[in-house]
DNA sequence: AATCGCGAACTTGTATACAATTGGCTTGAG
DNA sequence: CTCAAGCCAATTGTATACAAGTTCGCGATT
């Protein structure tokens, strides 16, 4: 693989299951070690996912793992609910058969996984969730659009949202999942657009639920 | 100035005033030179223009100025109908006493400009209109947040809006700027909503009766 | 003992050299 | 005349070497 692609690989998993925390200072030196690889490739690297919002840079000083304020929270979910739901609504008007097949066999298998929960499940859920927003996505906008999009979904608290997911939360995700195929294959804009609005509140629910102090 | 900030600023400058056109393939070479910086930090403009969709990175081949299809285009502007009325939303809760005051300075410096129309007015003017929209996203979000919505903004089919203005065009846009200080003012965030909406829509109309085959 | 100043090490930023892969062009054969 | 195959050149991808700036630590001085 493409040394900047395995550097950006290494770092990005890193920073996503916790191992930096945010705030964390990252090296270029550091990374390019851990990784294989000499600093040039490292620097694509950081910079993509500075790009992402994963890190920052603090002039003269590197790059700091990104951390996010409550309102920073706050305001993603809310633009997601915006965003996604006009993806929903756009995939709705022009989703293919096979667009489709592929959203239904992804929900499927994660309402599968979500009823088993074999060892792995919660991994295999992340993934599987995250195929089908991206594959929601792709079946929406034009390519040059999805990657716009993505920025916004590529961010940890979203990634992470699983963590904080109870078991009726993950079937009730999965419940969404099918719900939305089901909206899209009928080519109800409205109907696939209010329910990912909803999935994304159910979500925000259960952030708030787990970060948010208890006294509130 | 540092030699890759020289360069992003360079190529940036020319994709925008049209001399790369959608399609031109661009080397690293070709842009040191004209920059005269090494391959080096051209590549991180590179990057950095690929991060804010200015260019497409073709496998093995190198970067290419991006083309907007007509779906493109379409779906940029409902996307920032409804990203910029959030925005405009959020800084009506949110705009301190110097937000505003900055606000009503800006836009009414653009009132003025479309009005005398002294030589250069059109740059002008769409700088103080890149400040604006910059200053209310700053105002309604957190900085963190305020990086994501940039990439959408800074797409060549913003930035060249006002030349598809016409005189009548350029004084809406103008009373737009000069209404949305005042419903932010009042606190009114459906008001300003609205009135960003419309400027969207207006911009768009512009756009289309500008672009699209006059047949239609 | 505290503070100011100097220096050294670390980190980023840039340049250059080298490797690898690809696309185009030329040349030859059918 | 056309098509295919191989070679060459161009371009990206990576590594290393070097320069400049900054921060932290140590020591000296008050």
């Amino acid at each position: 693989m493409k040394a900047a692609q395995h550097a950006y690989n290494t770092l990005r998993a890193s920073i996503i299951d916790g191992s930096y925390p945010p705030g964390t200072r990252v090296t270029e030196q550091e990374v390019a070690a851990s990784a294989g690889v000499s600093r040039t490739p490292v620097r694509e690297a950081l910079q993509r996912l500075e790009a992402e919002g994963l890190l920052s840079f603090v002039p003269h000083q590197g790059a700091v793992v990104t951390s996010w304020s409550p309102r920073d929270a706050a305001d993603i979910f809310e633009l997601r609910a915006m965003l996604e739901g006009y993806v929903a609504r756009l995939a709705s008007a022009r989703a293919s058969d096979e667009d489709i097949a592929e959203l239904r066999r992804l929900a499927l298998q994660q309402s599968l996984e979500a009823e088993e929960r074999s060892v792995g499940y919660l991994e295999r859920i992340a993934d599987l969730n995250s195929q089908f927003h991206q594959r929601l996505q792709l079946t929406a906008a034009s390519a040059r659009l999805q990657a716009t999009l993505t920025t916004l979904s590529s961010v940890p608290l979203v990634l992470q949202t699983f963590r904080d997911y109870s078991n009726e939360d993950l079937t009730r995700s999965a419940h969404h999942h099918r719900e939305l195929v089901e909206a899209i294959e009928s080519r109800d804009g409205d109907w696939a657009a209010a329910v990912m609005c909803a999935h994304i509140m159910a979500a925000r629910r259960a952030f708030n639920a787990k970060h948010q102090q208890p006294s509130a």
